[in-house]
Formats: C-alpha cells, sequence, structure tokens
RNA sequence: GGCGACGUAGCCAAGUGGUAAGGCAAGGGUCUGCAAAACCCCGAUCGCCGGUUCAAAUCCGGCCGUCGCCUCCA
C-alpha cells in the first residue's frame, strides 16, 4: 500500500516517496520559546509525532529535525520584564518543553537546533544571498528582494500585489519593496547581538529556520512541518530564501496542522484563551490529549473544550476495557473465528485510513471495532491466549499512534496487589453469606481508594480506576 | 478587501461517485443480590439552491454560515 501525503505546495494528495531511498527527512518548526507551551503547541507536536511513527511503521528511517527560536523580540521584551538573561530565560524554557514533550509520549527530534548555535551559518546564508543580488542592505539591516524570486506565492497562494490592498501594513522602513523582509536586524541597544559583515546584529524571523534545516538536514528535505498559520509569511519566506540560495526545490512536501480552537476560536496568547500544557496534565492523562488529536484529522480546526476532555476520556477507557484477560477456556468456535476475522480487517483498515494523508480518526474506528470483537469474545469464554493475540495487535497498533494502553499503576500501587486480593476474597466469604451491606460497604470503600470491583457470574475482580 | 479551509445524527468525528465508520451521551434489553463492566438492540439522506450523471454527502456553479492567514503565532 502506498502513502498519499497532502501537500500544501499543491493542495493535493500525492504519493509519498523520499530522495533517499528508506530515509525521510523531516523538519517541523518549534516553538518560540519566551512562554509556557500551551496545548495547541501540544497538538502540533502529536501531530508530526503521529507522522513520525507511521513512517517508522512503514519502514523508513526518520531524521526528524525540531527547532527552537531562542533569538527574537518577544524573547527579549520578556527578559526585560523578569530581568533575566534572554539565553538563560529561554533555557528554562526548552528544559520545560522537552519534559512536558517526554510526558506526551512525544518521540525525541533527532536534532533540536537553536538560532543562537547556527548564527555563522546564518550569516553565511545572508551573504550568500546578498552576493547572488537576492537580497540588499539597508543601514545595517539586510533584507530579501521578493521581486528577485519569481515563484514568491507559491506555497500561500498570494500575490505580492495583494499585499498593497491590504490595510494592515503601515511603515516599509526604507525597504525596497513592502513584500521584502529581513533577513538580518540591525542591532538596537539592550539586545543580543553578534559581529557581521554588516555590523552587530541579529537574524531575522525566517532565516533561521532556513539555515537550520540546510545545516542539519541538507539543502533538500521530504517533508516540513508546522501549523497553519506559518504558512504565511514564515514558511513562504523560508521557501523564498532557501531556493533562492540553493537553487533547488527545498521542501517536497509541506504538511500543516490545523489550528486547536477553544470556544470556537484559535487558542493564542493574544486570545487570552490558553491552557498550558502543564495545566492540563494536572488533571487529565496525556494520552487523552493525544486521543483529541487522534480523534479529529490533523488538517482540520480541532474543536477542544471539557466536553472534548471528558469524551476521549471515556473513549480511552473504552479502548483500556479490552485489555482485561479472559475468564473462559474456548479455544475454536465462531467467537474465536469472529475475533480473528476482525482482527485481519482492522489490521488491513488501519494500515489503509493512515496511508490516506495519516486518517487517524478512521485508524481510531478500526481500533475501536478491534475492542468491540475482544470483548465480545471474552463474553462468549474466550481464553485469556486467543485473546492475547487480538490485545497484542490492540497494543502494537495503538503504540504506532503513540497511544500507551498501559494503565499507570506505579510500583507503590503493584505492591498492594496481593492485599486487594486478599480483601476480595474476604468480601467474596461475605457475599456467600448474603452480607450484602459489609460487601458493598467494602467494595465504596476500595473505589474511594481507586479501585473498581466488578463482580460477574465467574468471580469478582478488580482494577485500578483509568 | 485578498488568499485558504471547513459546514455529516444531542456532542465529537470518518467517509470524495453507487443509497452514511467509530467514540461520547440518551433510551431499551441480557447478565447481576445490587452496582459496575461487557455484550445485544436503537438514531442522521449529509448547511441551502441549482447543475452534471443511470447514480452525489462525495463532481461543478451560486448562496448562507463558521474558522484561519494577510501583524507575533504550532
Amino acid at each position: 500500500m502506498t502513502l498519499r501525503i497532502y501537500n500544501t505546495l499543491s493542495r493535493e494528495k500525492e504519493p509519498f516517496s523520499t530522495l533517499q531511498p528508506g530515509v525521510v527527512h523531516m523538519y517541523v518548526c518549534g516553538p518560540t520559546v519566551y512562554d509556557k507551551a500551551h496545548v495547541g503547541h501540544a497538538m502540533s507536536a502529536l501531530v508530526f509525532d503521529m507522522v513520525r511513527r507511521y513512517l517508522t511503521f512503514k519502514g523508513y528511517r526518520v531524521i526528524h529535525a525540531m527547532n527552537f527560536t531562542d533569538v527574537d523580540d518577544k524573547i527579549i521584551n520578556r527578559s526585560h520584564e523578569l530581568s533575566e538573561d534572554p539565553f538563560a530565560l529561554a533555557e528554562r524554557y526548552i528544559n520545560e518543553f522537552l519534559q512536558l514533550m517526554q510526558e506526551l509520549g512525544v518521540l525525541p527530534a533527532t536534532y533540536y537546533p537553536r538560532v543562537s548555535e547556527v548564527i555563522p551559518q546564518i550569516i553565511a546564508m545572508v551573504k550568500g544571498l546578498q552576493e547572488e543580488g537576492f537580497a540588499y542592505e539597508v543601514e545595517g539591516s539586510v533584507y530579501f528582494r521578493v521581486r528577485r524570486f519569481p515563484a514568491y506565492g507559491k506555497l500561500s497562494g498570494r500575490k505580492m500585489e495583494d499585499a498593497l490592498s491590504g490595510t494592515r501594513i503601515t511603515s516599509s522602513e526604507g525597504k525596497e519593496d513592502i513584500n521584502d523582509f529581513a533577513l538580518w536586524k540591525a542591532a538596537k541597544p539592550g539586545e543580543p547581538s553578534w559581529a557581521s559583515p554588516w555590523g552587530k546584529g541579529r537574524p531575522g524571523w525566517h532565516i533561521e529556520c532556513s539555515a537550520m534545516c540546510y545545516y542539519y538536514l541538507g539543502e533538500q528535505i521530504d517533508i516540513h512541518g508546522g501549523g497553519n498559520d506559518l504558512i504565511f509569511p514564515h514558511h513562504e519566506n523560508e521557501i523564498a530564501q532557501t531556493e533562492a540560495f540553493t537553487g533547488k526545490l527545498f521542501a517536497r512536501y509541506w504538511m500543516h496542522n490545523g489550528m486547536l480552537q477553544l470556544r470556537g476560536e484559535k487558542m493564542s496568547k493574544s486570545v487570552g484563551n490558553l491552557i498550558t500544557i502543564d495545566a492540563f496534565l494536572a488533571e487529565h492523562e496525556a494520552d487523552v490529549l493525544r486521543m483529541i488529536v487522534l480523534s479529529s484529522h490533523y488538517r482540520k480546526p480541532l474543536a477542544f473544550g471539557e466536553q472534548v476532555i471528558a469524551d476521549n476520556e471515556r473513549a480511552l477507557a473504552r479502548l483500556r476495557s479490552a485489555l482485561r484477560p479472559g475468564r473462559g477456556q474456548v479455544q475454536s468456535g465462531t467467537a474465536v473465528n469472529a475475533l480473528h476475522a476482525q482482527m485481519d480487517a482492522t489490521r488491513a483498515g488501519f494500515e489503509a485510513a493512515m496511508d490516506d494523508d495519516f486518517n487517524s480518526a478512521g485508524a481510531l474506528g478500526n481500533l475501536f471495532n478491534l475492542v468491540k470483537a475482544i470483548n465480545a469474545a471474552r463474553d462468549a469464554g474466550v481464553s485469556s491466549e486467543i485473546l492475547g493475540t487480538g490485545q497484542d495487535m490492540l497494543r502494537s497498533l495503538a503504540g504506532v499512534l503513540g497511544l500507551r494502553l498501559a494503565t499507570s499503576a506505579n510500583d507503590h500501587e503493584a505492591d498492594a496487589g496481593p492485599f486487594i486480593d486478599l480483601l476480595l476474597s474476604l468480601r467474596q466469604l461475605l457475599r456467600g453469606q448474603k452480607q450484602y451491606a459489609l460487601a458493598d460497604q467494602l467494595r465504596d470503600d476500595l473505589t474511594r481508594l481507586g479501585v473498581v470491583v466488578e463482580d460477574s457470574a465467574a468471580g469478582s475482580s478488580w482494577r485500578w480506576a483509568a
């Protein structure tokens, strides 16, 4: 089966192939580290984590770079507010971000380049662009000459003339053209700056990604990703810089995730409808957020809110319900055949869905069908061994999506197991003597401690509440 | 104003030509001392209008609505 990916560049799904056989070079735009990351940032990270995991599942080796923008106006402003060194501040938020990614189960990138580490490379690139006439200097700043790059606008579908009709562009800062953008900014007092052929200064916003991508992954890459709010101007400008510099196609596939919405609006600092990742994780499991992201297509806007969180918490519990052991001994027959048939259907359906531009919602639907089949088989008395083959498949496919289905019982809780078993056998004696009031109280008490007790014809069982 | 995306049952959400996956919620049932869990049953003709076609949620056109970008943004 062939993977197809929607390419923002062509606005179509295209068959996926790589520049180098079996290897995917992927660059994803990371955050500007001037504040706590919110669940919208997490969505982007989770989407591309899914992409990466699936590519790996398909047999590719994925070389994945995600940058940190640690030189930026917002960071500088923040450092002045807090009287903290801008690099220390950035370092703090980078470490926090990496920690949160780990908690979310996002696989570490191969490279985490930072702007501050590639200043010489950035200068070399800007200089190269200037020598070729793609850039010019104005009072210590260097701008990209958009008119020298006719393909400008190919990603966003924008025409340069459109900018003129906009009402929000105010000053042109001595630029030749209103569409030109800064590659290098002359230093202002109180800002971090580096020596350059144009005097002291710092990089513009877009050149950093071009430079980091170029030096870490090469002049051409397979996948370039990020939020769809970056299409213009950020990615458009990246294309202009890199392709002007190399004379080659920059990225073959441009992937953009939709925005996470809270109360019908994009979650963003300016709107003030933020939920930080750590605030979310304080109340919910990491995989709940992943379920929310997976339950919708990555390119669509993602509805977020209490209702959605609660729904997905239960959906996750349902996925896990299939992992409970069987109690019967049935080894063959219609129940077993039905399970095997659904396993085949799920394996094929899962891959077909994911091959279609990472349709994770469709893939999840296939997983739920397997859940139903496993549970039905258990109810029909199918043995734990046979149930286990279906459960292994469920675990493995869920793992491709990055879901960890194991409940989070820690060592301390594991130690309690034998004692809970003891209490349950005691309760079984009470039930045998129809001492239901006492038995129910014991069950209620255990529930309060996070232990769910379930009675069935075959006896009682318990598990930690999700 | 320009560019782009979206509009499927109470909510979330797949499905891009042959009469609508899945999850959550609600209702009915099986099981059970009760409860819980699980299982079974139960719901939409796909924003509106027109067109193409033997056949459209799915293609084309128009309209309405929502959202994103055009300034920092995952």
